[in-house]
DNA sequence: TATGAATGAGTATTCATTCAT
DNA sequence: AATGAATGAATACTCATTCAT
């Protein structure tokens, strides 16, 4: 057998894995049979369980390919400063994520959607929010100049993330790139300078 | 009889409904069987039928209990300023959404649950967002000294509605009163100034 | 207490009888519900029991009434002659049987429905048929002059019975009197001389 | 691989459907559980909903089976006279009746059950009485040389197809070929000359 | 590796019947 | 006598999962 890097079973498993993207994508994580699955895979009930033990396993697979994704994009994206001292700094923080939402809406829907209903993607998905509130935890104690984090700064960071959680799950992704740039400039704006005008200077 | 006119059957609706909450408040809704609901109250699972026709059925009820519930605290709190001048208005504002999330976690987690599953009832919780943005679109519009509403306006009150939405979700009800005052507060400022400090007056 | 021959609990009996009758002739036995019954009497559930052990007793009941009634037109058409001898005879059977169909439909669907789904209305039916094959085989025994009916007169009057007995089922009670004049006529000529034209005399 | 091609799935539908109409024989349709179908042949009850979506479904698929035998059995006669023009016509017409009641008793038992209870059913089996009178229609008006069938002619039709209709289900199937026959010919001699001796020639 | 028929456990639902008031 | 709430057994139906081919 040549060295085709991919033999038939990971192919298969590749399938349904992209079936089953295809159809959360359209109807949702928790409406989504099995039996959904493997009918847009072209493919038999039973082959399922040759690749996956069963949905949350097919769902944890997904997850794992989503979060190698992540980290190749981090790595894209290293080099870049990390310091958050400007409108630019938060604007780049929340492109990244709603690109992701964008391009990984399936994946996200299917996660979010199961961590209703099952402690272990509940865990997966606080997880995942946890390290985002970190990373905006850190800037909104630099933003105020905090020598360390503190409680309210952790609590500030959980608005900007929340915020952004819901409002990309509500949106994304947009019909026309115009329609995700202002999507982008509103929460940017609204996490820098909030609702109400600067306090004129006396 | 005493002066509770309320008949047998009127209170067996109501314990159901009330043991359903308490189990949703547990388990969530989708998670939650009628069996379950009907153990909880204590009875037999044939009676559930008497008073409801089914899950969403008694959902439907739920939500108007609540629906009237909102309208009554609505009541209350007219005859204060609808004018959002200040910070202090937007943490009236934060505040009444805290409150009711607080006191109906229950009714609010049933019908977002049963909104990623139902198209009725994800037309009622896009409904009651609608509702809310676009109390929030007006008050940006003003802050901006906006004639009219514009698109921006109505994605920043987005913004702002999602922030309180998923905040609430993630974090109410807290363990002590100073955690809600802390979460309000965390959630009032970012919406009012945002992250970044004020321009230094030159 | 007066002499009223019926007290509170023999009305209420004949109460929910009626009403079982209407909702009978309106929807047919087997599809009746226990429930149908009592709200079409304007009572509550449970007090069927009290005067019927289930669904079958009331049905006993009432064919037990049904019985009796005729009974009483079995002796008030007494007198009359019991031999056939000409058209005119099959005519009073076939009318006889067609007005008590027209008169009692309620009961006869009911009782026939029943024999169809339990074992003891399906005797009692069986019995009122035979009873009636009986008396056609006397008649088809007389107009071919035998001495003894004999197996084909059981089955020619079998064969009258069921013709009488589906005929009515599917167009009793007629509109009009004169289609129910109709009706009789119809099946009298086919019971007395068949669909052929007489042999032509040489 | 055998020349018979019906897949599993067909062959196993159709065990289905031989084991319901095995189950109604002895049962008849009414009392007849989804639970007793499957026990009957000897699977699961899950099975049951591979084939049919529900009871209503099953009957539909077998009434089909039964109007395509139908068919196959009016080709086979056809070649042979349309005109009833004598005592023998109304034998052949009569025999066909009865034979097919005999060869399809369950189908016919299940239709005519399901009638009595399921509107869908109750046109169905109203559709093949109406096909089986206007037939008998045609042949009275021709016997009473009629230009065109006129109510009497249809009402007398009627009362032949109920007469024939009502016998076989009491008597059908008969234990020995000879009783058949005696039952046919009991039939077709009411039929063509009625109960009564022709009148004597003057 | 793939198929799709079969299984069975879980859940929903109906309704005759009982029972406290 | 009457009410109507409550029960529970019977039955329908779904779907994840297994298994023979």
């Amino acid at each position: 057998m040549p060295a085709t890097a991919t033999s038939k079973g990971e192919r298969s498993a590749a399938e349904l894995k992209a079936a089953a993207l295809r159809v959360i994508a359209r109807q949702g994580y928790l409406s989504t049979k099995i039996g959904d699955i493997t009918a847009e895979a072209g493919k038999s009930a039973g082959i399922f369980y040759r690749y996956f033990t069963d949905k949350d396993d097919l769902l944890r697979s997904i997850a794992d390919d989503f979060a190698a994704a992540l980290r190749e994009r981090v790595v894209e994206q290293s080099g870049e400063g990390h310091v958050l001292d400007g409108i630019d700094d938060i604007r780049r923080h929340v492109r990244a994520y709603w690109d992701i939402y964008c391009d990984h809406r399936a994946e996200m829907t299917a996660i979010y959607e199961a961590s209703l209903v099952s402690a272990e993607f509940a865990a997966h998905w606080d997880g995942m929010r946890a390290r985002h509130v970190t990373v905006w935890t850190a800037h909104v104690a630099e933003a105020r100049r905090l020598a360390a984090p503190d409680v309210d700064a952790r609590l500030t960071a959980l608005a900007v993330v929340s915020m952004i959680e819901r409002f990309c799950q509500v949106v994304a992704p947009p019909e026309t790139e115009a329609e995700g740039d202002a999507a982008v400039e509103a929460l940017t704006r609204l996490a820098a300078h909030g609702l109400l005008p600067p306090d004129p200077p006396r």
